[in-house]
Order: structure tokens, then sequence, then C-alpha cells
DNA sequence: ACCCAGGGTCATA
DNA sequence: TATGACCATGGG
């Protein structure tokens, strides 16, 4: 008998055929990709490379370097990223979460001290760390399988009609994770490649001359 | 001069 | 629980 067929799995295919691997977090340490997760929130990645970019210049690019400047001083280095006031403050309440979890030298051996839902609660409880930033470092610092939700996947998969759009994050999370092999490398890479297309296709305004999903795409069916 | 970007918190009803 | 205001820079 023929199963049906997976079009969440399809368009991972496609995207993937595309555009090939995405080499996913840009980030050098897990740390790294941790203060990427705060700072990317509602910002373009450009504005948060010059951030990271400041903070490494200064050598502050680690728990102690963070937690040992001033507010203002720390506001005033991420400030292209945006939001500086606010994500000064996230920054700091994440360092002493990891410094408070005995991981503040190596930000990535919080992998280990408990299960995958118990680590997620916990950062869940962290001042500015919502689902998704949550779910950024879980997947991408700390490599566990957790398939981020983002703007971007909201649009394009209702947009695809896979879903409706306003669903909570959980639902939408649950739809993928049920659809796809719990597999790390493949919530990696899928949701990276969800992002590329978000940003050059999948726009506001949409550019469907060019996507790889057309044939997909109900949108795309003038 | 707009619109948009890899969200999250907080006050209010 | 569900909305809306707020946070702010930089590119198109």
């Amino acid at each position: 008998m023929t199963r049906p067929h997976n079009t969440w799995i399809e368009v991972y295919q496609r995207l993937y055929q595309a555009y090939g691997p995405q080499h996913w977090w840009p980030g050098d340490t897990p740390f790294e990709v941790m203060v990427g997760a705060v700072l990317t929130q509602n910002t373009a990645w450009g504005n948060v490379e010059r951030a990271i970019a400041n903070l490494k210049a200064s050598g502050r690019l680690s728990c102690r370097g963070i937690l040992t400047l001033s507010d203002a001083a720390l506001a005033e280095l991420i400030r292209p990223a945006g939001y500086f006031n606010v994500k000064a403050r996230r920054l700091k309440a994440l360092c002493t979460f990891l410094d408070t979890e005995g991981a503040a030298e190596q930000p990535d051996a919080m992998r280990d001290t408990a299960t995958l839902p118990e680590l997620r609660r916990r950062l869940l409880a962290v001042h500015g760390v919502g689902e998704e930033t949550a779910d950024s470092i879980l997947l991408y610092a700390l490599g566990l399988p957790v398939f981020v939700v983002d703007a971007y996947t909201r649009r394009i998969f209702s947009r695809l009609k896979l879903i409706a759009g306003d669903e909570s994050y959980a639902r939408i999370q649950q739809s993928f994770e049920a659809a796809l092999p719990r597999e790390v490398a493949l919530y990696n890479e899928y949701h990276a490649l969800i992002v590329h297309l978000g940003k050059t296709v999948c726009r506001p305004r949409p550019r469907c001359a060019e996507c790889p999903l057309r044939v997909v795409c109900p949108e795309a069916q003038t």
C-alpha cells in the first residue's frame, strides 16, 4: 500500500537541492551562538554581526566578560543590534544563568546536566529567553533535537497551506517533529534553509518566480 | 519616507 | 488567554 506523501519532507528536499547545506549556526563557539540567539531577536543578522564583532574586539565575548561590564558599557558595545538596553539586560540574565548552572566556562557542559525538556524549562525561565531563543540555543549551541519555529516558518508554511499561521508555537513545532525523523542534523539544516528562503524569496512581497517550491505552493499557482 | 528584520516582556481587559 | 505598546539599529 502506498504511504501518504510527506510534504514536510519534500519541502526540505527541494530546499536542500536548491540551496545546499547552510552550515549553521553562524558562530564559532556555543557561547557565541547563545549570544547571537538573543541579539538576533527581531533583528537583521547583519546588525548582530557588528555587535558580536564589538564584543570580540573588546575581549568581552564570555560570561565573565559580559557580567563585569556595566549595563551602559555593554549596551554601547551591542548598539548596532538594536534594542541595546533591553538586550544588555537579557545577555546578563543569560550569563548569570550559565553561571548558576556551573557552565560559565564551558557553556555546552549544560547539555548533560538534565533531560531536554528540563533544560528547555530552565532556559525559558531566564529573562529574555522565549521559545524560539530557547530552542535555537538547544539545537544550535547544544546540539539537541528540537525544531526551531520562527516568523519565516509561519510565513512560508502558511503560504504552503500546511499550517494556518496563527497556531501556537508548540503546535507548529509538533507538526514538524511529528513529520520528520528526530535528527539534529536535519532540524539544523531545515530551519537554516527556511530562513534562507524567507530572506531571499518568500518575503512579505514574494518572488515566486525564483522559488524552488513553486510547484508545491498554492501562492505561486497564479 | 516608508517597510522590514532569524522576539520577548509587560500592562491591561 | 489575548491583544497592544514598547524596545532601536541599519538596509532596501
